[in-house]
DNA sequence: GCGACAG
DNA sequence: ATCTTGTCGC
């Protein structure tokens, strides 16, 4: 698929944090996706063990029966350095190279990571939103920022996250007994559609679908590497 | 000053 | 993220 460039990558934290708050106005969870969601993307990023590299995978599946249509791997060199808050500055370019490979355009993005949950309200999801154009959702494995109620101990149950008394997510058990992920709109969808989005890909793994799939392509794509 | 910190 | 064996529970 065709992406238009957004900007030029900053070189320091301080210019990507002034970045971050000059985009995220252009953000929008205020509705749910335009149309319908049939090709769901999953993505995930693997690292070297000793060697500043990391392996990329987008996985493209079929929302009615989760079955993988497409999948895109790449071992790239990393640029930035992993600072909470900024993860989206050093995972973002690996994934627009894959991206702009895909055979398939998917109707939706699902990360490993922060939508809106965000200290400046842009996390991952947020930011390859917005250079996609496309609904994308956060599905991070741990906290971040915000206030929540331990959700039900059953698959699917799941409890506001709010920042300020603002909702910015939902803390989702994915399956029963796991620990649960937390959920938030990153660009083109709401906090209801998000929630739904990765409630309609639960498969019984802590993870949904589409990232459970990117992470074991990311982790098979590293292991070809000899590490 | 202290505690917290996606991957 | 990544290193790791066994072990508890359904």
């Amino acid at each position: 698929m065709h992406i238009n460039r957004l900007h030029d990558w900053p070189a320091s934290e301080a210019e990507a944090v002034a970045l971050q708050h000059a985009l995220r106005e252009r953000v929008d969870v205020s509705a749910p996706p335009p149309g319908p969601i049939s090709l769901i993307a999953g993505c995930d990023i693997a690292y070297h063990l000793t060697e500043p590299r990391l392996f990329a995978a987008v996985v493209i599946l079929k929302m009615n029966d989760l079955s993988v249509v497409e999948e895109l791997t790449v071992s790239r060199e990393v640029t930035f350095p992993y600072v909470p808050g900024l993860l989206s500055f050093r995972e973002v370019p690996a994934l627009l190279e894959l991206f702009s490979d895909l055979r398939h355009t998917p109707d939706a993005v699902m990360l490993d990571g922060q939508g809106i949950a965000h200290p400046r309200r842009f996390g991952l999801a947020c930011h390859l939103g917005l250079w996609l154009d496309l609904p994308c959702v956060g599905c991070a494995k741990s906290w971040l920022v915000g206030d929540y109620a331990e959700p039900g101990r059953t698959a699917g149950e799941a409890s506001p996250l709010s920042v300020d008394g603002a909702e910015v997510g939902a803390v989702v058990r994915s399956a029963t007994g796991v620990k649960p992920v937390f959920v938030s709109p990153g660009h083109r969808t709401d906090i209801a559609s998000a929630t739904q989005l990765v409630r309609a890909t639960l498969s019984g793994y802590r993870h949904p679908a589409p990232t459970r799939a990117a992470h074991i392509a990311a982790g098979r794509s590293r292991a070809a590497a000899g590490v």
